[in-house]
Formats: structure tokens, C-alpha cells, sequence
DNA sequence: ATCAGTTCCGTAAACGTTTACGATCCTAGT
DNA sequence: ACTAGGATCGTAAACGTTTACGGAACTGAT
């Protein structure tokens, strides 16, 4: 005898009593209700979570969807953890787990997350990663999946959305090192497909046009956002005619790289270039002190959760639909780098 | 009508064949297991989770159990990630999902354990950050989980595990240093309960006894592991009196924030005072470069989960019961630093 | 023509839970 | 004494699958 019905039959009550006890529903004895809490506290009992599931049609879980391996989202160490805390802390009250949906790299990741929703796994998704043209938005949209995005996309269909304030910073960014005497801005764009290049970029490409400049195609810089990405981005600068004097980095991995590479051909930041980068545990640390943008990641992770909570109907009218699509402010520390 | 109710309308068949023709049984003609196959491409059929899990008393589904927050494991995310990988590739061939199973930092990581188990979420269990005294071992073996860990603990239960292998680092460092003539050495010890701190240190005071040395207290530095950790160390350093002139990191995270803090205080890894850690994406753009160890994660995470199959009754006769509990062997890269 | 054997498929039970429904008991108002 | 209504609980159906079981149709051998 498992389950319930253990329980049930230690209490010698009716199943369904024990099930509303445990649910808190109205119509049960409160006397009743303490022995049942009780008994499930010291026999251990749990829900299971398939049972459960399958009747409710709900399972009581989040989904944070990223892809394993390395070199694709480029998030440094401890970004997600970071996150995850914030989705948590808004999460845990509503009896909602976060679980974290790991894409395989050799799997498609449009296809992992057709299979993860087609089986029901979680009642909302969280999605990273986002893509210039995502087929995941149309395809959790379809089939009314509540999520929300870290990042946007072309292909948006109106769900809640938070994304870095790339274009900001880009405006800062670039006002900043033109105001120093800059002319020669060097982009490193560290994603293929990633939406946040194409929106970084593109504003660059704004704010340096109101200063009447125009960012040409070699002051561009695509690589890997790794360490190595950056390492192999100074390596470039050094080997090329007209370097740039200033370097503007959309991505936090790379800085580290970058700076070992940068030394090793004998450029200080700072002092020979500038370096404009993105705040991070790690960039803390280095020396010359990194100028670069900084946000609060947990934050982050409590808007994402309000957010996606939002578009899920059990708690909808808990949180506020007002600005379900936000760009995450980052505000500027000003280090030795630029 | 929905699941696989309306795919058997959909083919005119019953329910029972189109099960069975997807699960690959045998006693199901040719012909229809095709037209079954087919339709369950075409309309996007995939069989859902709870029902599945709920009649087959499984869910396809192994757990990595990992703490959100920081400052915990002190393992970067791409640690993990990196891992992963190495698991997905194996678990992937029997169409188990790998999902990791988020702690909140605010959750006592022993009571969320026990209500995943509870509620059947996983077949199987990896654990990491395992403790000295780790009362998820015996819970696990106890409620007859297939579990794996990814370290070791006092409460060994005889599961299969993988650990680094401290041992060896602190052998081969301290003979290193001692044999530079280094007398007074420091170690870093960042987790207050983690497991593999007393490990290291223990070995580390075995290691030197050979030589005639003892490992004092004040040579152990207690810390977080954390960049901010690392540097700690180094402004604790300055301000002892007779500082070591060798530091043995356990901990990969810690060693950006130490060369930072000791830069600070113009000491030079390598020249001032002798550094050995563990070798990362970020460690390999030190400068002077870091003298570390250093280790492959994903075959890490490929040993993790054929250790973890071999414990499941389902794949065990696939994957041997040899060589089931492992130290992982370290390499040591020789950088300027030490 | 009969029968054994094989191939294929439909039926229905089972997994553990939640919940709609109805039954029982009690209280209080008449 | 009778009844209305509330409080409390038991019963059973339902969620979507998988699978044991049995039956039908067919094959080939006698």
C-alpha cells in the first residue's frame, strides 16, 4: 500500500478526505486536518508528482530552458544562478519548483522544447537565449504555453519579455568614448544568432551616426563568446592596420580573455585602449579595473517570474500586467578600463 | 479528444495498438506501426509525461540536484554545464532527460531533496556539493533511488561515485612547493561543510609530514568560494606577520579575486609568492599564468552517468559494475605561478 | 476439414491523485 | 416532532498512458 492510501489507511479515513485535507480545501474538520498533516509529516508523505499531475493537468513546474555545453550563450559563471535565485524567491510561495529544462548541444533546441511541452512537462517556461528569428515564441504562443522571455526576438507574439537594456548602453557607451576623443570604436559581437547582437549594433550604429560617424564593417569584431573569444579579438586588433582605440564588449566571458590577449601585445587598457564591457564576479577582479554595466541579476529573476506569472491564469490577477515587456536597466561603473 | 485517444480516432485503430507501436512492441504489424509513426509525426503527437510516468512507475527523467544563490559550490556555472554535457551524452541514447534540480538558496537542500524523491520527479538522482556528513546519502539508498554523486561523503552508503582527486593535487603540490624550498605553505579552504575541504587539507598534512613539516593553523585560510573569497586571502596575507610564501587553492573561483588582491599589495604570483590552483576557462587568461589543475568535464560527466545507469535495474547489465566509485584524475599544467 | 500455431489487434484494468456528487449526521428554528 | 441547512465525509469517476489478456483471423500442416 503506497501513497494516499497508506496514509489514509493508517488514519482510517476516505481517501478524498485525506486529498482535501492535504489541499486545503473547506470542507473538512479542522481536527481532522491536524491528524492528517501530522501523519503525512511523519510518514513522510509527498504528492506524487505524476498522480497529481495527470489529474489536475498541472504539474507544479517551471521550466528555465538553456542549452549545455559552452560557447552558445556565452553567460559567464554564475549569471544564471543568480537568476534562478530571484525566479525562486517569487516562485516558492505558490508552491511552484523551478526546475532547469538542459538542452543537449547536439540536440536542436526547437525540437527539445516541442518534446518537453507535447509531454506536459512544465506550466510555464522560462526562455533564454533568444534568437533574431525564434520559432519558440510562435510555437509556445500556439499552443498557449505561458512564458516569458529573457531576451527578445523578431518574432515576438506579445508574451512578457525582459532584456538587457542593450540599447543604453549603447547609447552610453558610445556617447562616453566619442565624448573622450574616439573615432575609431572597435564592436566585438560575440553571437551568431542571438537577437542581442543585431539590437546592440544596430543602436551603435545610431548613436555613432547623430556624431556623424559611421561604424564601419572592420571595426567589427565577431568571435566566440568565450574567454577565448576575447583573447583571440586582441590578437586581431594587433595584427590589423587602423586598430581601434576604443573597444565596446555587448558580452561579459570575453573580458577576461581580452585582457590577457591585450597584454600580451602590449596594449594597456586604459591607457592604449579603451575597454567598455559588461560588470561581472569575475570582472570585478581585474586590473585595470573594467568601466563596464552592471544590473541585479536576482531582480531580474523576481521581474522574470512576476512576469511569467502573469500569463498563467491560476495567478494572473496576483501580478499586475502593467509592463510585462521591460528593459532591464544597467547602470555604468566607471572603472580605469574607458 | 487529445493525446493518443485522438490519434487512434485518427487511424481508426484502438488506443492499445498505437501504444504499442510507438513503444516499439513487437506484436504489432509493420504496416500500421508506420502509419502510427507517421501520424504521431505529423500531428505533433508525444506521449505525455504524467500519464506515462503515472502507469509505468517512471519518468524517463534523471535529476541533477544543484544549489542556486552562490557562494555555495563555488562551481561556476559553465562547471556544470560543461558536465552536462558529458551526462546528456550518454543518457541520451535511452531517452532519458536530464534536468537539473534547482535548490533555492533559502530551502535546506535535505528537505528539498526528500519532497522531489517524494513526489517520483526523477528515476535517478546525481548529486554534487556533498557534504562531510551528507544525510542525503542514506535517504537516498534507504528509499532505494539510483543515485550517483559527484564527491564523496563520510555517510558512504556504497553508491557509485566520482570525486576529484584532492589526494593527488595535495600529494603532487605540496611535494612541488617543498621541493622549491617552500616551508611555510598556505592552503585555502573555502567550504565551511563541503567534503572535499577535509579531504585536502587532510592529505595536504599527511604530504607534508613527509617531509618533516607540519601544517600549522595559521596557514590555513578559511574563506568563501568566491572570487571576493580570493581576495580576501590575499589582504590577509599582508597583514599576518610571517606570511607563506606558497598557496595551494582547492577552488577554482577564488584564484582572479587573489591575484587581484595580491597585486594590490605588490606581491607577484610566481615571483613573490608561489601560487597552485585549479586550471578553468577563466584561469587560463591569468597573468603571470596560473599553475594549476586541471581535469576534462565532460568525460567527468560521461563516468557520472554510466555510474548512474549501472545502479538503475533497467541499464545495469549495459554498463559494468567495475571501477564504480573513482577518483578523477588531475593534470597539472605548469604556469609561471608556482 | 480440422487443428495448432502465429500474427495482430481490441478491451479493460491499473497507476495515484483530485474533485464532483451525494450521503450522513448534527444543530437550530419552527 | 419535523425540517432546513450546514458541516463533514465517503464514493467513484476522471486524468492519459501502458500492458496483460484474450479473441479473431490467418497460415500451413495433417
Amino acid at each position: 500500500m503506497k501513497g494516499i492510501r497508506r496514509l489514509a489507511e493508517h488514519l482510517d479515513i476516505s481517501i478524498g478526505t485525506v486529498s482535501r485535507a492535504l489541499n486545503g480545501k473547506p470542507d473538512v474538520n479542522e481536527e481532522t486536518r491536524r491528524r492528517v498533516l501530522e501523519a503525512a509529516e511523519k510518514l513522510g508523505y509527498v504528492a506524487n508528482q505524476s498522480g497529481r499531475a495527470l489529474r489536475k493537468g498541472a504539474t507544479g513546474v517551471i521550466g528555465f530552458m538553456m542549452q549545455t555545453g559552452r560557447e552558445i550563450t556565452g553567460q559567464g559563471d554564475t549569471f544564471f544562478m543568480s537568476v534562478f535565485d530571484g525566479v525562486q524567491a517569487v516562485l516558492a510561495p505558490h508552491k511552484l519548483d523551478l526546475v532547469a529544462l538542459l538542452c543537449s548541444s547536439e540536440e536542436d533546441p526547437d525540437d527539445y522544447l516541442k518534446r518537453m511541452v507535447a509531454r506536459g512537462f512544465a506550466d510555464g517556461i522560462i526562455l533564454s537565449a533568444t534568437r533574431r528569428h525564434d520559432p519558440r515564441f510562435e510555437f509556445l504562443a500556439r499552443h498557449q504555453i505561458p512564458f516569458v522571455t529573457l531576451g527578445r526576438s523578431l518574432t515576438d507574439v506579445g508574451q512578457p519579455w525582459i532584456d538587457l537594456d542593450f540599447e543604453g548602453m549603447a547609447e552610453q557607451s558610445v556617447e562616453r568614448l566619442v565624448g573622450a576623443g574616439h573615432r575609431e570604436i572597435g564592436f566585438v559581437w560575440p553571437h551568431g544568432e542571438l537577437n542581442l547582437g543585431y539590437v546592440f549594433i544596430g543602436r551603435c550604429r545610431q548613436a555613432l551616426a547623430r556624431f556623424g560617424l559611421t561604424l564601419s564593417e572592420h571595426n567589427i569584431f565577431r568571435t566566440t563568446p568565450s574567454e577565448m573569444g576575447g583573447y583571440r579579438v586582441a590578437r586581431e586588433i594587433k595584427s590589423i592596420e587602423r586598430p581601434p582605440t576604443a573597444l565596446i564588449l555587448v558580452n561579459e566571458t570575453l573580458v577576461t580573455g581580452l585582457y590577457r590577449g591585450l597584454e600580451e601585445v602590449g596594449l594597456q587598457p586604459g591607457r592604449d585602449i579603451a575597454i567598455i564591457g559588461r560588470q561581472s564576479p569575475q570582472a570585478r577582479f581585474l586590473s585595470p579595473t573594467l568601466t563596464g554595466f552592471d544590473l541585479s541579476l536576482r531582480d531580474l529573476g523576481v521581474a522574470l517570474a512576476e512576469g511569467l506569472l502573469s500569463t498563467m491564469p491560476a495567478y494572473a490577477e496576483l501580478y499586475p500586467k502593467a509592463a510585462r515587456q521591460k528593459l532591464w536597466p544597467m547602470t555604468l561603473i566607471e572603472g580605469e578600463s574607458g
